[in-house]
Parts: structure tokens; C-alpha cells; sequence
RNA sequence: GGCCCGGUAGCUCAGUUGAAUAGAGCAACUGCCUUCUAAGCAGUAGGUCAUUGGUUUGAAUCCAAUCCGGGUCACCA
């Protein structure tokens, strides 16, 4: 079970037979003794002092002792201040290491038949995966991962939102500005393709709002074609012309934003689209037809960059398909009334005694809205999985909906609801502030993915330590490499907080860093490759460690306990961190002991099973956030 | 404005449910490759943990207030 928890158990006892008291494990604090003391784990004693009426070093003194006496793997203990340190002997790590060194399914937990549903990455199908969408789909892969590690049951889900005015903006720009080009025809990667045409829709929409608007503040409003807006924006122009000639910019400025989409929301390109998206809910034959042509385009170039980055999927959900569900719920709910009806025939939630707003749950028109398809969603994987847990991969912009959703179930009584969790990570966001599409400020994922290439060629051949690889070889290094720097910059932060990415000074390969540790693999398996050649066997065990062995093989055995962590926080950060902690522990013991020449039998026997134990936990952990490890770099 | 999240070294980030002198990497400086891969190791320097007050034997961590930054409160998804 690991260390801590037996410790944990061990001082629990002491602590009764001693003094007759019952402590909880989490009444217990227990942690790795700080180096400038004596031991390896370290007791701490303060809370006791209150209950039991003794100074921590009398305590400690006593608990020290009835462990020394009863487990002889309790070699020794000091008591500093409030701290009772422990010693754990030689041959309990040794016999630890001995047990494990060649167990392949080591950090693994047996499987516990509960049924999880991971849902990330669902990307729009009008534009190609960004920065963004990478650290979606880096943390939900690998908390499935770690969920699977752990035991449980895992569905890989993914919604793809291939519909809408977006996506109508993509198709009506490739109808008047492509004259049939296609990804084949211009080479052009599939999603890349169609997202260039989004651009041009989005360009297109600008230019002609200018106009608009440059005319509606002259005082003409004839191209707005309908009397609502033109009324509004009369009043509005006159405002603004109040306000700015007053010197109220700021609030000339809003006024002016409001103006601005009205003119955007008036642009023919606008209203062509607008018809378009009416004509595919008509199911209009020749607009389905360019929106599954365009779709299977994007779909073609997400498989691929999907392929390049590792994610994949058990189950897609289309919201061409969901967005219609969930009316069904709407009336339960009106039934039970949880949900009320407005006079205009929306329909409500109040959840203001929760501290929340009103929300609206079925438009006036009697269609669904983002909320409902989402409760129809989650019924719809329920029935399908019968998940214990159900588990939404989404950035914190949406925590509030999130809580909506689950609520709602609550409300609604829905045995599923409690299992719902949401992984809210925040955005990542550029020096210059958030990414935009806009304006252009994306960092678009198959791009950075092959300047890291580069970057990994470069370093590579500079070093030559590969000359014998052939290009195909070659090509998987650089992959490997750059996928490793990758991922790891990303899952290395907790997911929970924004992070800034500067492409400027891009991502390291030194350091804090996937390829860092990635080096490190391919140095051990070198070592362990010596070994193999030379046939090398033998039965001596050693009998003492040297400080840097026994803090490699301490550290080596909290592998499960981070696993254990990482997957109650959703957390592969915490992975990551253990992963380079463990990478440069063995460095450390790397420069100081020599393994193949080692001063004798039983300690070459030791640190290859060091070595050995040190390059699976590295390949297993690594693997379980998605980064391969190379056997030579 | 209501609600939510954040503020730790020049920069990017750690800091489990409060515990010993707040840690890494990058950038700067010093050593170390005829010895298992130097994408490394060892070391120097760098901090008013946003501010103020409180709780506690003990606070970066918990509480309150303030300041700064972000998100959200759509019949968009």
C-alpha cells in the first residue's frame, strides 16, 4: 500500500498501546525528512501535545522507542523540536527494490468495475486545433489514462460541434470564393482548408459592416432591412454623437460596439448565412450535402493532427444530432415543476435560492439551447455506459454552466447526476494576453508542432548521437521529442490555473522538460543495454545503500501514492513533477556511483535493479501522460 | 454590480489536508567530459509569498478587509 500509510499504521499502534488513544491516518502527518536531518520519514509530533499533555519530546521520545522495539525495519529516530525523525533500515528498501525491479504492471491497481466517461477535446468543425484545444486534449487523455491505471472502466467521448452559424460562415465563404478548390487540389490540409475560408468569412463580414456603419452614422440607414434596427440604430447613432460630442468616450465607444453589431448582423454575407443555416435545418439537400463534403474535410485533418498528438476516442457524439435532445427532460420538469413556463412560452429554471440566476432551458420557439442538449447528452451517455462517474474535460469559462448542469440533474433527481465532474482547466494564454481568433493571435497546433520538430532535428544532429538511425528512425525520434517537450510544458502546470505560452522563447529542452526527461531514459537503457551484452548475472545481495541509492529507491516507492493523488485531483501535473524529480534523482546518483564498473558484484546487481525499476517508472509514468520515452537520444 | 478563480525569485511554475531555514527550471555567474549518453552534475547569486489585520504552539497555506488581474452572469455554443 505504501510506506507512508504502513508508518502511519505502525505509530497508530504505538500510540494506542502507549497511551490508550485512538488517532485517525489523517490526524497523522507524515512526510519525507528534510535532508539537513537524520532519516526518512518524519513524524510530526505538535498535535499530540494538546490530547496526550506531554512535551512533543517526551512524546516523541516514547513513540520513537516502542517502534525502535517493535519493527525491526525501524532502525533509529531522533527527536528535534517537534519533529520524530525515523530511519527505515537498508534492507527494507533493498528488500523493496528486490520485489519490484522487474515488475512490469508495478503502480498498477487492480480493476474495481467502475464505469467512467471521459468527455474532452470537442472541437468546432470551422477552424483547425490550436494551443487551446492541446491542453484539452493532453489533460483529458492522460486522466483517462490515469484513470484506467487505477482501475477503473473508461469511455473516451468527444462532442464534435459541427453545426451552426459557424459553421455556415465556412460553407457560404467556400461557395463564393473557392471556385471549387478543394484540400486535394491546393494540398492544403483538410481543417486548415476550411478554417482559411472561415477567416475569409469572417474578413468578408467586416468589410462589408464598415460600410454599414460608416453609412448609418451619416445618417442613412437604407441598408438595414428591417424597421426594428433601423429604428435602433437611429436612436443609437444619436446617442453616440451626444455622447462623443460631450466628450463621453468610453461610453461613446459601447454605443459604438452595439452599432457595430448591428451592422455586422446586416451584412448580406451575414444574412446569406443566416439563410443557410434555416435551409440545413430544413435539411435542404444541396446545403447537407456542401456542409458533409466541408465536415469530412475538417474531420480528415483532425484525424490526422489527432493521430500526431495521441488522442483518441471510444465514442463521438455529433451536435448535429444532439442538439435537438433533451426537450424530453423539460417536460419532467415542468411536470415536477422544477422547471415553470413564461408567458411567452420559454421555458425556466429559478435557481436563485441556490445563489445562481434564472435560466433558461427551451426557447419561446420551443427549441433546445446549449443547457438542454447537455442534459439530453448526459442522459443519452448514462443509458448507453451507466457511468459511476461522467467526466467533462471543459476550460473554466464554463464552470458556471457546469454547475448548472449539474444542478438541474440534482433537481431533477437523476441517480447519475452526483457522478458528474467537471475538469476545469484555465486558458492558455499568450504574454500579449488571450489568444484570439479574430485577430489572429493563435498559436495553431500542427505549426508549433513542427517548429518543434525542428527544433528537435537540430538539437539531434548538433549532438550525433544518433548517426546511425535511418530517416524513418529518424522521423520517430524528432516525433517523439517534440510531442515529449509538448506535452510536458503543458500537463507540468496545474491544470486548474491559466498558463502563459511564449513562442518567442518557445519551449526548452532543458530543464524542467520532456526531452530532459526523455534523455534520462535513453541514458539508463544504455547502461542497461552494457549489461545484457555482457550477460551479466549474479545471486549477491547487498547488504548496506549509500544516501544517493536509498533516496532513489525511497523515491521510487511513493510512484503509486502520486498515482493515487494525481487521479483523486484529476491531476496529471502532479505526474509530471514526480517524473522530473525521479529524472534528476538519478542523475544525481548517475555522476556519483558508477554502475558497470561498480566496486562489487552485489552492488552492480543493485544499482542495475536501480536502473532497471527507475527506466519503467519513467516510461510507465511518462506513458500515462501521453509522452513516449526513446531508448537512445 | 452579484458570483467564481488567481496574485510566490527578473521570467515560467512547484509548495498534499497548516509544520523545521519557502523550492525547481529558464536567464546570470563558477567549476566538472581520456571513466556507463554533458539534452547532464555540483555550486554562487536572486524572496516584504499583493497589502493590512486576525485565528494558532506554528500561516505562502485558514478567516476578514483592501488593492490588482481574469472569467462569468445570452432565447450564442
Amino acid at each position: 500500500m505504501g510506506i507512508t500509510s504502513e508508518l502511519k499504521d505502525w505509530i497508530g499502534g504505538s500510540l494506542k498501546s502507549l497511551y490508550g488513544q485512538e488517532f485517525e491516518a489523517g490526524e497523522l502527518t507524515i512526510g519525507t525528512t528534510k535532508p539537513e536531518f537524520e532519516g526518512d520519514y518524519t513524524l510530526v509530533l505538535f498535535s499530540f501535545v494538546k490530547v496526550l499533555k506531554k512535551s512533543p519530546e517526551v512524546i516523541g521520545n516514547e513513540i520513537g522507542e516502542h517502534l525502535v522495539a517493535r519493527f525491526p525495519f525501524i532502525t533509529a529516530f531522533n527527536v528535534i523540536k517537534g519533529f520524530l525523525n525515523l530511519t527505515i533500515s537498508d534492507t527494507y528498501w533493498i528488500n523493496f527494490l528486490d520485489r519490484n525491479f522487474s515488475n512490469s504492471n508495478y503502480g498498477k491497481m487492480p480493476g474495481n468495475n467502475q464505469m467512467v466517461v471521459v468527455e474532452y477535446s470537442s472541437p468546432n468543425t470551422n477552424k483547425p486545433l490550436h494551443l487551446g484545444h492541446l491542453r484539452n486534449n493532453f489533460l483529458g487523455w492522460s486522466v483517462a489514462e490515469l484513470l484506467k491505471v487505477s482501475g477503473h472502466n473508461v469511455v473516451k467521448t468527444s462532442v464534435l460541434n459541427d453545426r451552426g452559424i459557424h459553421i455556415c460562415k465556412s460553407m457560404n465563404s467556400w461557395l463564393q470564393f473557392a471556385d471549387g478548390a478543394t484540400p486535394d487540389s491546393t494540398g492544403i490540409k483538410g481543417d486548415h482548408f476550411v478554417g482559411d475560408y472561415y477567416v475569409k468569412a469572417e474578413n468578408t463580414i467586416k468589410e462589408q459592416a464598415a460600410l454599414i456603419l460608416q453609412s448609418m452614422l451619416a445618417g442613412n440607414d437604407t441598408t438595414l432591412d428591417n424597421e426594428a434596427d433601423q429604428q435602433k440604430a437611429a436612436t443609437l447613432v444619436s446617442r453616440y454623437y451626444e455622447l462623443s460630442t460631450t466628450g463621453k468616450n468610453e461610453a461613446a465607444e459601447k454605443i459604438l460596439d452595439q452599432l457595430k453589431e448591428i451592422a455586422r448582423n446586416n451584412t448580406v454575407f451575414f444574412r446569406q448565412t443566416q439563410q443557410m443555416l434555416l435551409d440545413w435545418e430544413a435539411g435542404k439537400p444541396a446545403v447537407r450535402a456542401l456542409w458533409e463534403k466541408m465536415n469530412g474535410w475538417v474531420y480528415e485533418g483532425f484525424n490526422e493532427t489527432y493521430k500526431k498528438i495521441g488522442s483518441d476516442f471510444d465514442q463521438n457524439y455529433f451536435e448535429s444530432e444532439t442538439y435537438i435532445l433533451g426537450k424530453e427532460f423539460v417536460e419532467e420538469g415542468l411536470k415536477s415543476g422544477v422547471f415553470f413556463r413564461k408567458e411567452d412560452g420559454s421555458c425556466w429554471i429559478d435557481l436563485t435560492a441556490e445563489g445562481l440566476d434564472e435560466k433558461i432551458v427551451l426557447r419561446k420557439d420551443g427549441t433546445s439551447v446549449y443547457i438542454t442538449q447537455d442534459l439530453g447528452l448526459a442522459d443519452i451517455k448514462f443509458q448507453q455506459y451507466k457511468y459511476d462517474q461522467s467526466i467533462y474535460v471543459i476550460a473554466d469559462e464554463q464552470n458556471y454552466h457546469m454547475k448548472v448542469l449539474k444542478l438541474i440533474l440534482q433537481k431533477l433527481g437523476k441517480p447519475y447526476a452526483n457522478g458528474i465532474n467537471h475538469l476545469s482547466y484555465g486558458l492558455v494564454e499568450l504574454p500579449s494576453g488571450r489568444m484570439k481568433t479574430r485577430e489572429g493571435t493563435v498559436v495553431d497546433a500542427d505549426e508549433l508542432i513542427e517548429e518543434l520538430k525542428n527544433v528537435a532535428r537540430q538539437k539531434t544532429e548538433e549532438l550525433g548521437k544518433v548517426k546511425d538511425f535511418n530517416p524513418g528512425e529518424l522521423n520517430e525520434l524528432y516525433d517523439t521529442i517534440a510531442i515529449g517537450a509538448l506535452k510536458f510544458f503543458i500537463l507540468r502546470v496545474d491544470a486548474k490555473k491559466k498558463m502563459i505560452f511564449n513562442p518567442e522563447e518557445s519551449i526548452d529542452f532543458h530543464g524542467f522538460t520532456g526531452p530532459f526527461i526523455q534523455w534520462t531514459h535513453a541514458r539508463i537503457r544504455s547502461i542497461l543495454r552494457k549489461a545484457e551484452e555482457a550477460n551479466y548475472s549474479t545471486d549477491k545481495k547487498a547488504g548496506s545503500l549509500f544516501p544517493k541509492e536509498k533516496e532513489l529507491i525511497v523515491l521510487l516507492e511513493q510512484y503509486g501514492s502520486v498515482i493515487r493523488q494525481a487521479v483523486a485531483d484529476f491531476n496529471p501535473s502532479l505526474l509530471a513533477i514526480y517524473i522530473y524529480d525521479l529524472s534528476k534523482k538519478y542523475n544525481t546518483f548517475y555522476a556519483e556511483h558508477p554502475v558497470m564498473t561498480a566496486e562489487s558484484d552485489e552492488k552492480k546487481k543493485l544499482r542495475l535493479n536501480l536502473c532497471l525499476l527507475t527506466a519503467n517508472v519513467i516510461a510507465s509514468g511518462m506513458g500515462l501522460l501521453g509522452i513516449r520515452v526513446p531508448q537512445r537520444m
